[in-house]
DNA sequence: CACCAGGCAAGTA
DNA sequence: TACTTGCATGGT
C-alpha cells in the first residue's frame, strides 16, 4: 500500500522537482548552517556563511581557534549573533572532545547514539540535531520544522500543538526509512512553505496540495 | 510602521 | 510540568 504521505511527496516532487539540499560545500558547513538558521531566514545565514568563507574560517580547525567575540562579529547578519556564537563554541567543543574534530569519525557513530550526543550539546535541539544527522551525515531521520508543522496542521494531518517527536514518528512510521527520501521530502516541504504557506500570507487557493 | 524567518534554553509559577 | 520571555538581523 502506498501511504498518503508518499502520495503527497510524489505530488510535491512532480510539481517542484529535486531541491538539491542542503546548499553547502561540506558536511561541516551544513552543521554550522543548521545552528545559524535557528529561527532565522536562510538569506541572512548565507551572508554569515559567505563571511566565514571569505576568511577561510569555515572548517573545524580554524573555527575552533576563533575567539568568540570575533566569531559573533562575523556571523552578525544571521541575527542572535551572541548566543549563536556561544552555541557554535559549544558544538565545536563537543566535536573536539568527542571526535577530535574528525567528521568522518563522527559519521561512523550510530544514528541513535549521535542524536543523543547532539541533543546533550547546549544550543542543539531536536530540529538542529536532525538537520545535522540527515543533511550533513546522511542518517535516515525525518526533520520537523515550522513549515512542516504549519503545512500538515493546516491540512489537518496533525494537531496544531503537536510535539516534535510525535510529528516525527508519524513521518517515520509512514515512510520507508531512506535518507534520500527524507532529505528530498523535507526540502520540498520547505519549498512549499516558502512559496505557499507563509505565516501571514498563505496562498492556499493555489497551493499544489489543494486540500484546505 | 509591523511582522516574519529552515529554534532553543532559561526563567517563572 | 507547562507556559513565557530573550535572543537580533534583514527582507516584505
Amino acid at each position: 500500500m502506498t501511504s498518503r504521505l508518499k502520495l503527497i511527496y510524489k505530488k510535491l516532487y512532480s510539481h517542484f522537482g529535486p531541491q538539491a539540499w542542503w546548499p553547502a560545500e561540506t558536511p561541516f558547513e551544513v552543521m554550522v548552517g543548521a545552528i545559524l538558521t535557528q529561527n532565522t531566514s536562510w538569506q541572512n545565514v548565507e551572508l554569515a556563511i559567505a563571511n566565514l568563507k571569505k576568511y577561510k574560517l569555515l572548517n573545524p580547525g580554524r573555527l575552533c581557534k576563533l575567539p568568540q567575540r570575533r566569531l559573533s562579529t562575523l556571523i552578525r547578519s544571521a541575527g542572535y549573533y551572541n548566543i549563536k556564537a556561544k552555541r557554535l563554541r559549544y558544538f565545536l567543543d563537543f566535536l573536539l572532545k568527542r571526535y577530535g574534530l574528525d567528521i568522518k569519525m563522527m559519521s561512523r557513530s550510530s544514528l541513535k547514539d549521535l542524536r543523543q550526543e547532539l541533543l546533550a550539546v547546549n544550543g542543539i535541539g531536536p530540529e538542529t540535531a536532525d538537520s545535522i544527522l540527515l543533511y550533513a551525515l546522511n542518517k535516515p531521520v525525518f526533520v520537523i520544522d515550522a513549515y512542516t508543522k504549519r503545512i500538515f496542521s493546516r491540512h489537518r494531518f496533525i494537531a496544531r500543538d503537536c510535539g516534535y517527536e510525535e510529528a516525527q514518528g508519524l513521518f517515520m512510521r509512514g515512510l520507508k526509512k531512506d535518507a534520500g527520501l527524507f532529505n528530498e521530502y523535507h526540502a520540498l516541504l520547505v519549498k512549499l512553505g516558502k512559496d505557499y504557506c507563509r505565516k501571514n500570507k498563505p496562498k492556499c487557493n493555489i497551493c499544489p496540495l489543494k486540500q484546505h
